[in-house]
DNA sequence: GAAGCGTGGTC
DNA sequence: TGACCAAGCTT
């Protein structure tokens, strides 16, 4: 093992954070815990991480399991599909695998969800089969010891790190080494105010010999957000009683639960809504107040209608088809449908409603 | 390769 | 208040 690696296990073994997941080795927490953590903050993963495991502590619940209760387990999470992924792979294992768990990097990348970094991480972990993984952390480690402030978010710099973290793995504890990396990154190799003076591996790493660790690295070019309107169809019956959701098929939210919703971006606008309630004679408002909703690349201005529908279901069918929406839909009591929905946007909605 | 997909925390 | 971002994957 390289004494790069050595350093930086030994201020592992002594540094490292303690998680749930990381009390024993045990390969279901593991995939579970990787798949919440995608693009999540760990902060918000903890508490949800134990919630998810007590509710589906093993592959044959999770397997198993209703899509409520798959809903609840992952309201506010985002990236819903990564729950729906969860639920295929469980069955896919069960499948394929003789009631074990996959046990190398190529067979966890078919498990549905798991793509380079997750199929490395837990194999590296739980089975040490000495594969690097690279994440926004390990990027950010490697490109200040190689001192790159350029090209590190192009195919040829993300080789390159790859490249690094292959020949620096050791074959012995590839899990702890990849664990290192991270907790080094998330801790001390921080993107905003890195605390070098406590850096183990500061012998090894060129930028900050060079005292450019500010530069790298380089910032990621980012996408430009497109402004979007989204119309959110609160279909009321029953002396106002019962409103109206359905499982979005297509768009922001599609396989979720909630509000059928209508956005700029498919040519929608208030008028054109208007015109379709008018003609089917339904009571339409559109209320004043709006909401605010970022979805990745759009930042969107949320409009909620109210449509009395009374107990004409012919018509709420026609408005629904009108709109290619799904025709099939559930009626709540307004106090219920807080525990019928997933998405924050859904709440924002229910808020416009309750502030009127 | 690029676009699409969510949210809560943080500064 | 708002911009930026976090243990990426899929199409």
């Amino acid at each position: 093992m390289s004494q790069f690696s050595k350093d930086l296990i030994a201020w592992y073994q002594l540094n490292k954070r303690s998680f749930p997941w990381r009390e024993q080795i045990n390969v279901y927490h593991t995939w579970i815990c990787e798949v919440m953590s995608q693009q999540t903050t760990l902060a918000v993963v903890l508490p949800r991480f134990k919630e998810f495991i007590n509710e589906l502590p093993d592959l044959h619940s999770l397997a198993n399991c209703s899509d409520e209760k798959l809903r609840k387990l992952w309201v506010g999470l985002g990236y819903y599909a990564r729950a729906r992924n969860l639920r295929n792979g469980a069955q896919y294992i069960l499948q394929n695998f003789d009631n074990k768990f996959p046990s190398c990097k190529d067979e966890w990348l078919k498990v549905p969800g798991c793509g380079p970094y997750t199929a490395s991480i837990i194999s590296s972990i739980c089975f040490n089969e000495p594969v690097a993984c690279v994440d926004g952390n390990v990027v950010r480690v490697v490109s200040r010891i190689l001192g790159m402030n350029k090209d590190v978010w192009e195919k040829i710099g993300q080789e390159k790190i790859s490249c690094y973290v292959n020949e620096c793995i050791p074959k012995n504890y590839p899990g702890c080494f990849n664990q290192a990396m991270m907790d080094l990154g998330a801790t001390v190799c921080k993107k905003q105010n890195p605390i070098c003076q406590e850096c183990p591996i500061q012998k090894y790493c060129y930028s900050f010999k060079n005292n450019i660790v500010s530069l790298c690295p380089p910032n990621k070019p980012r996408k430009d957000f497109q402004t979007e309107n989204i119309f959110a169809l609160l279909l009321r019956r029953n002396k106002k009683l019962e409103y109206s959701i359905i499982l979005r098929n297509q768009g922001f939210l599609a396989k979720t639960k909630g509000f059928p919703l209508l956005c700029s971006k498919e040519g929608y606008s208030k008028e054109k809504i208007l015109a379709v309630a008018n003609k089917l004679n339904l009571k339409t408002t559109c209320l004043e107040k709006t909401f605010k909703h970022s979805i990745t690349h759009h930042k969107i201005t949320g409009h909620t209608f109210v449509i009395d529908c009374n107990e004409d279901d012919y018509k709420v069918k026609s408005l629904l088809k009108h709109f290619a929406l799904p025709e099939k839909n559930e009626w709540f009591a307004l106090a219920h449908i807080k525990q019928n929905i997933s998405s924050s946007l859904d709440l924002k909605v229910l808020k416009t409603l309750s502030s009127e």
